[in-house]
DNA sequence: CCGGACTTAAACACTTTTCGTTAACTTCTG
DNA sequence: CAGAAGTTAACGAAAAGTGTTTAAGTCCGG
């Protein structure tokens, strides 16, 4: 019964990197070469996608329709666009306008800075209603 | 380069049982033993809470602050902790008492016997006042 | 108590992942 | 250009995960 995903290694990494260190510095720290930190950061990364896209799946179980929020729309608009694909299918969407806004800045913080949504967000929308953020 | 971390045949059966079906029943239309798949959709489990975890980890990355809970404190006892450490960084935690004690029930309910935290809990907090517990 | 739904453990063959090495490669910067 | 940072490819050995079977187990409603 492990943790997650990553190994003690993996983890250790990543948190060198965290602190800025080079794949040069950390590989002198562990003994061994950056060639090696290098493809242990990058499986690292890769299991980090693969997590991220498993959970989506687990939401796409319950989810009948999907639209994506492209980088760069302005948080104000996020609403009306899930508005209007939920209308296309005839689903009305359990939330409000500021609901909305809130339940996303709290799904996805690192997607939103300031009223800017920097990182592509797919919208999960079940038959009841229901949002997924992935 | 894999999707997820679930195999098809997770997935597979993960899909049959969201439509309500026993295992005895997908035992049958896959032709295998339903022993088969109560461990294959046991380890699905596993994977989606090792998914969960992985990502919990990655936020704790963010995480520039963290106290610890010292096994024996009383569960009622956490969010004055939490609050008063908060404070110390000048961050406001976004959770009151109530829903704080909710979400450590929930993170790690093998540390809560009753009102009684039996095991040491590292609570992360991030300069947003998010919080993890490790 | 019986049967259906589900869980568990041990064992097996098989595949995948991981960590590591070496060596060659790009890209950027002084 | 020389050097620092990072990436990539090929390979091997050890470790971990997967699907399966068989057999025994719990739990619950009728």
């Amino acid at each position: 019964m492990k943790d997650g995903l990553l190994t003690d290694r993996q983890m250790e990494i990543l948190r060198y990197r965290k602190q800025g260190l080079t794949q040069q510095q950390i590989a002198d720290i562990i003994s061994t070469s950056k060639a090696n930190v290098c493809t242990i950061e990058k499986s690292a990364m890769e299991n980090i996608r693969r997590a991220k896209e498993t959970l989506e799946f687990l939401y796409t179980l319950d989810a009948t329709h999907l639209c994506t929020i492209p980088s760069g729309t302005d948080l104000f608009e996020v609403p009306a666009i899930i508005f209007s694909e939920a209308e296309k299918i005839n689903v009305k969407v359990k939330y409000d306008t500021i609901s909305l806004i809130n339940r996303i800045r709290e799904a996805r913080p690192q997607c939103c800075k300031a009223r800017c949504i920097c990182e592509d967000i797919i919208v999960y929308i079940t038959d009841q209603g229901e949002l997924y953020f992935g």
